[in-house]
DNA sequence: ACTTTTATTCAAAGCGCTTTGGTAAGTCTT
DNA sequence: AAGACTTACCAAAGCGCTTTGAATAAAAGT
């Protein structure tokens, strides 16, 4: 049953039926109501792909993903994809996944996906601090959100977390509660986001007076492994400073922190102050650690149905300003934070 | 640059030019090549919307999942998707991931995505004992590969693995080094290799006189918490028949019962044998427990490529037999499993 | 030399929708 | 009552591809 049947049915021309279909206003409403009940009586559905000819529209958005980095085998973001493909579900559009295969490079896979049209936006995400992508799909015409920020101007709609300030506060609860040695475990610092806490980071120790303690920044994967061999490095017994507080920038980090620092028969809350950023994962909550975790907390999830949501009405009005959102971080206090410890009170 | 200008420039009909780049056999090298080098010196790529409108097909496979088992949050199930999609643009299909959202409900997802056509095939997974889905699919029209198996008759393509023999393998290791109340921490019953593996793990029970032992079979999510939670209960100092070893069904479960093992003092593959399953996912590996995890392995994500390889083949010659492959798991003998512990080696 | 094959190429008809540029009737103006 | 709007509808032209059914030219068969 297409198009032409259904107006056949109904003695009407195509043009009124996809009209009265698509809540076009020149359409008086009684005909409208008896097309819209013989479509479903029918069981009417208009082909996806004939829309998509005739508009140019596919009703899809695409997300790329390299395939080295496996995207899909870190929760962040399959949360952030899992609000993604929930709102676009809600909007009636379909997510497709694309792949940068290993033969070929990422922009031939962008370039290819623009070229075939296959969809009318675009979702990129952890960009680095100078995304090379954010000029190649503006150049091809491709609209898309960023799910980040990046350093250099910016013409398009994003939507980010304020990790500087969310760092600096968590560093700065740390520096008031006496600590003087804080590592950082953080994430690869080419990626904007880990950047930021950095800074953050950084700004709080001057803010402090504590910028010339020595370096304890450590990168990787924010993983649970990192987490336990850098906490292994910076508190083995030869190690001359070693730091009273850590600040992760994954739970899964604080983990591995927290195991290696059991281990060296240290309590957390007590002798080590822990802070970790909670991206409020199903199956990994700051509330439930042991002790429960003092985070900085922001739902990735719900950064991904935003995300959604501001591509789309960049979709539809393409001329209008794009939105840009910079979402507050909230530092949520809990026991894994105590005052440093002295050798009194030890 | 779409059909009608490339054939303008090559001064040839677009019938040609079309059969040029898709190989049909009555076009001259000649002339192929001629095309083939002037599509891409003017960069040309079909409109994917005019040949799906004109064939019919869309170049899509379909992963739907319901909302409320948040299967993106899942790791085995996002590796299983990993080699969906890369096997997928191997093959130059794409993958549109559809959640049946919590309004309507999961038949009338499947529904709407068949009849718009949006994809050429779907790609489940995880399927119940009797999978209602199959028969929708089947009635519908839509092709499909199932990963997993159901209890009744399957005349369609499908990949699974041999779970029941496998847990029957893993049980019986146990049995043979003389455990007599081996824990079984299984998956959710009603989902079918859930099921087998249970019907393993008994045959096994059977086979070595030890039917009549206390029920000490566990199903919930096979996650951390889960293998904790019920490893406690289990090994409580109250509890009357305390199991000697522990067959799980994720490694994420194994982690839970290692912890209260160790917490209670005990020592994994001497005073307590552990065996899991093992999806060889990225970041949790068996080789790396500690003890090294005698484990039963079945790389997931080759299942994903492999069922899309099923499913292509299907879709290329829908009245040949259908693939069908259930893959052999191996036993992979670590230290986390020894003799049960006696009073006189304890 | 004349029909039959074989090898190439082409014109044109869709695929099912949206959208442009109407028409015809009814409703206001003045 | 003549023109100017409105309202409600329609015919037909695409969108860019695939595919059917011929046509043409060259090669082969008799």
């Amino acid at each position: 049953m297409n198009l032409r049947d259904l107006s056949a049915v109904l003695g009407l021309s195509q043009t009124t039926v996809s009209r009265a279909l698509n809540g076009f206003p020149e359409v008086s409403e009684e005909t409208r109501s008896r097309v819209k009940s013989a479509a479903d009586l029918h069981g009417y559905r208009p082909s996806a792909a004939a829309r998509r000819l005739a508009t140019g529209k596919s009703g899809t958005l695409g997300v790329v993903f390299p395939r080295e980095r496996n995207l899909l085998g870190d929760l962040r973001f399959t949360e952030f994809l899992s609000g993604v493909v929930q709102q676009a579900s809600e909007h009636g559009y379909d997510i497709t996944l694309a792949m940068t295969s290993g033969t070929q490079n990422e922009e031939s896979v962008y370039r290819r996906t623009v070229r075939t049209a296959r969809v009318d936006g675009m979702i990129l995400s952890s960009p680095t601090i100078a995304d090379p992508r954010i000029d190649l799909l503006r150049q091809l015409g491709m609209p898309f959100v960023l799910h980040g920020r990046t350093r250099s101007e910016q013409h398009f709609p994003f939507l980010d977390v304020d990790n500087e300030s969310a760092f600096f506060q968590a560093t700065k609860l740390l520096t008031d509660l006496g600590h003087k040695r804080i590592a950082l475990l953080n994430g690869e610092k080419r990626l904007n986001y880990a950047n930021d806490r950095d800074t953050g980071y950084h700004r709080a120790l001057v803010h402090a007076g504590l910028s010339q303690q020595p370096y304890l920044v450590r990168e990787g994967h924010m993983n649970e492994d990192h987490g336990a061999s850098q906490a292994r490095q910076l508190l083995a017994d030869d190690s001359p400073l070693k730091p009273t507080a850590f600040l992760c920038s994954s739970i899964s980090q604080a983990e591995g922190v927290a195991r290696v620092v059991r281990q060296s028969g240290l309590r957390i809350g007590k002798d080590i102050s822990l802070i970790a950023h909670d991206d409020r994962l199903q199956d990994i909550r700051a509330e439930t650690f042991d002790p429960p975790l003092t985070a900085t907390q922001s739902s990735i999830g719900d950064a991904g149905k935003r995300a959604v949501e501001i591509l789309i009405t960049h979709l539809r009005e393409p001329s209008a300003p794009c939105l840009q959102e910079i979402w507050p971080i909230d530092l949520v206090m809990r026991a894994s934070t105590g005052p440093v410890a002295t050798k009194a009170n030890n």
